[in-house]
DNA sequence: GGGATTCTAAGACAACTTGCCTGAGGTGTC
DNA sequence: GACACCTCAGGCAAGTTGTCTTAGAATCCC
């Protein structure tokens, strides 16, 4: 796996969402957050998904303390921007708008929704590149 | 793998796309085409890969003749589709409107492109349900 | 009709992934 | 110094994935 590839499966997804919604715990809390009982078993899948999300580049770890702490390295957007492009390389020759027509034909949309789509397409027009997320 | 789960891997993709393009193909004629040279083994391995798509459903097979005809039976759109829908599952909590929009605001459109999503964009609000692709 | 070719069917296989766990030791705290 | 908690290193079973071998049957061609 080469690193910044944020091929993340599901457990290691599962430690991702306590992240973001706690960021700096330590395994300790990451596995208490995900299994009710606190094992030493399930505390050490925790750290070994922990060291994957690492190797990946998904997360950060500060050693200072004792207890070393996590942080997510990627966000929501991130993983789903990568899957996106996964999904575009295999079956549409890398090109993202493909999928987007489809989900553009395919999704049923709240008149909010739509008013909010066509304001983003315009506003598309006057930023060609990627935009920061704010 | 449960049926129609259309969980299709790059080797099976390849098929596919051969099959696309030349429906009603005996396993000699994709082995070909997928492999310069038509040993045995690429035979056999071509032949595991149409059992797998089989079983999964995407793939369906005439058993009539002496050499079996295969002929896909789940189109491009379909897989995509499908992996949409999976990441919805995983990072959005099951709707495509987060997919959606994001794709609008990280992918480069052209203007053909933008007046196209207007449209289908409006089209859609008087198709509130799935359409058929034509 | 007999040999070569092509086909089906069944299964073995290694490499890898994934989620989970064990054990051996360090560190802090009362 | 006993206890709880931590790190680190590694093992493991089950499943996936792409590949190959083998055995035997149908077909073709001279």
């Amino acid at each position: 796996m080469d690193p910044a590839s944020y091929n993340v499966t599901d457990a290691e997804l599962a430690i991702l969402e306590v992240l973001w919604q706690n960021p700096g715990r330590t395994i300790g809390e990451i596995s208490a957050a995900i299994y009710p009982a606190r094992t030493t078993a399930r505390y050490a899948t925790v750290q070994k998904l922990l060291e994957r999300l690492e190797a990946k580049g998904c997360v950060e770890r500060d050693r200072s303390a004792f207890a070393h702490l996590f942080r997510a390295r990627v966000d929501r957007e991130q993983l789903i921007g990568r899957r996106l492009q996964e999904v575009a390389e295999k079956l549409c020759d890398g090109s993202l708008t493909p999928l987007l027509l489809h989900l553009v034909e395919s999704t049923p949309l709240s008149a909010a929704d739509r008013a909010r789509l066509h304001q983003l397409i315009d506003s598309a027009e006057r930023r060609p590149n990627r935009p920061k997320p704010s």
